[in-house]
DNA sequence: CATAAGCAGATTGGATCCAATCTGCAATAT
DNA sequence: ATATTGCAGATTGGATCCAATCTGCTTATG
C-alpha cells in the first residue's frame, strides 16, 4: 500500500521566534513601524503572550536582516536609511533585477506572461493605495520567476523589503502610479516579445527612475525636519 | 577645553550572543565546520562557559545569515550548498564584483592601488595555503574600496561567506594559484590604467573562470561519494 | 542657581529550570 | 525472527529568575 498524503514538513514548524520575527518584519517593511521605535522586548513579549526569550531570538534575527539595531542595555530600535543608503539601494536593485529579468525572459514560459499580465492589469485598477505595493510586486517577481535565479531572488527581496516603508509613502503622494502604469506595460511587452535585453533596459530605468523620483521626495520632506 | 581621544562605541560592544556568532561564523567560512556539522548548543554553551541562551541567539543570527539551518527540537546543522546554489553564487558575485569595481576604479587613489598592488605581491609570493584565501579577499577588496558602496560590499561578502570553505578546498588541490596570480596581475594592471570597464570585465571573467574550475572540482569529488 | 552625585525604577543580558519533542534501544507481540 | 510498541535519556524551546546597566529624577553642594 502506498501512502498518498500531502505532506508537509512538521520539522519545520514555526516556533514562537519565527512567528515574532515575521510579525515584526513585515510591520517593519509595511511602515507600520517607523524608523527609530523602539522595539521594547517587555512590550513585544506581552504582545504576544511569550516571554522575552523568543523575543530576542527575533530581534537578533531582525538585526541580522539589517532591519533593525540593537544597543547593549538600551534596546533595538527601527533601522533607519540615509537618502545616501537608498540611493545605493536602488543602484544595487536596478543591476540585480536588469540580470534576473533578463535570465527570465530567455526562457519564460506563457503561463508565467499571462500571470504578469493578469497582476499588471489588476495594478492598473487598483484604486486602493494599499495594494499597490503588493500588486507592484507580485507583477515584477512573476516576470523575474523563470530566470531559475532562485538566491538573487532572495536577496532582491531583502533590499526590497529595507526601502518598501519609503517607496509607499512615495507612491501614495506623488504621480508615480501613472508612471509606473506606462513602465510596466512596457516591460510586459518588451517579455511578451522575448527580447530580454530590452526587458532588461526597462526594467533597470523602471528602478532607477523610482529610485531618483523618490530620493527627491524625501529631500523635500526631510529638509522640512 | 576640546576633548581629542579615539572614542570607542561602548554601547556596542560584544555581547556573549555576539562573540559566539562571530566564532561559529568564521569556523564554518573556514571549513573548519564541516557541511552537515551539528551544532548542538549545549556544546558549543560549555566551550564558552555559557548558558545555552546567548548560543541560541548565534545560531538564529547564522541561520538568518544562510550558514546554518535549524530543525525544530532537533538542532542546528551547518547550511549546504548544491552544485547549483554554488554555481550561481559565483555569476552573483561576478555580476556584483565587476560593478563595484568597475565604480570604484573609476575614481581610485593612488594609495588604493599601492595597497592593492602590495597585496598581489603578498598573494603571489605566499607558500603557506592557509593564508591564499585571507590575501585574495584583501586584495580584491581593497580594489572596491573606493567604489563608495558599502551595501554592495557587504552583499558581496556574505556570499563570499557562503562559498569560502569549497573554495579553499580547490585552491589547494588544484592549479588555481598560478592562474590566479596571472589573473590579478591582469586586473592590477587594468585598474593602474584607470581602464573601469577592462578591470570590471576581467574580475568577471576572473570569476567565472574560478567558479567553473570549483563547479569541476567539485562533480569529481561529489560523484566519487 | 547651576552642576554634580546618587538613588530608584526600568530595561536588557544571561543563568537556571521546566516542558515538549526526538532518538535509540529494549520489551513485546505475531 | 521480524516488526511494532513503549520507555529512558538526550536535546531543544520557552518561562522564570537574577545580575548588569541605563535613565531620569531628586538631592546635595558650591
Amino acid at each position: 500500500m502506498t501512502l498518498n498524503l500531502k505532506a508537509t514538513n512538521l520539522g519545520a514548524t514555526a516556533s514562537a521566534s519565527d512567528l515574532i520575527f515575521e510579525a515584526l518584519r513585515e510591520a517593519i517593511v509595511e511602515g507600520e513601524l517607523k524608523d527609530g521605535d523602539l522595539l521594547r522586548q517587555d512590550q513585544i513579549a506581552t504582545m504576544f503572550n511569550v516571554s522575552r526569550i523568543p523575543v530576542r531570538e527575533a530581534l537578533a534575527r531582525l538585526e541580522e536582516q539589517g532591519l533593525a539595531t540593537n544597543q547593549r542595555y538600551k534596546g533595538a530600535v527601527v533601522s533607519s536609511l540615509s537618502l545616501d543608503e537608498i540611493d545605493e539601494m536602488f543602484e544595487f536593485r536596478a543591476l540585480l533585477e536588469a540580470e534576473v529579468i533578463r535570465r527570465s525572459v530567455l526562457n519564460i514560459s506563457a503561463e508565467t506572461l499571462a500571470e504578469a499580465s493578469r497582476f499588471a492589469e489588476a495594478f492598473a485598477q487598483e484604486t486602493d493605495s494599499n495594494q499597490w505595493a503588493r500588486l507592484n510586486r507580485l507583477f515584477h517577481y512573476t516576470l523575474y520567476r523563470d530566470s531559475n535565479r532562485p538566491y538573487h531572488l532572495q536577496v532582491i527581496s531583502s533590499a526590497l523589503d529595507k526601502i518598501a516603508r519609503y517607496l509607499r509613502a512615495q507612491l501614495v503622494l506623488t504621480s508615480g502610479i501613472e508612471r509606473a502604469r506606462r513602465e510596466h506595460a512596457g516591460i510586459l511587452d518588451a517579455a511578451m516579445a522575448r527580447d530580454s535585453d530590452r526587458a532588461a533596459e526597462l526594467t533597470r530605468q523602471h528602478i532607477l527612475g523610482a529610485g531618483r523620483s523618490l530620493i527627491g521626495f524625501l529631500q523635500v520632506e526631510r529638509a522640512a525636519k
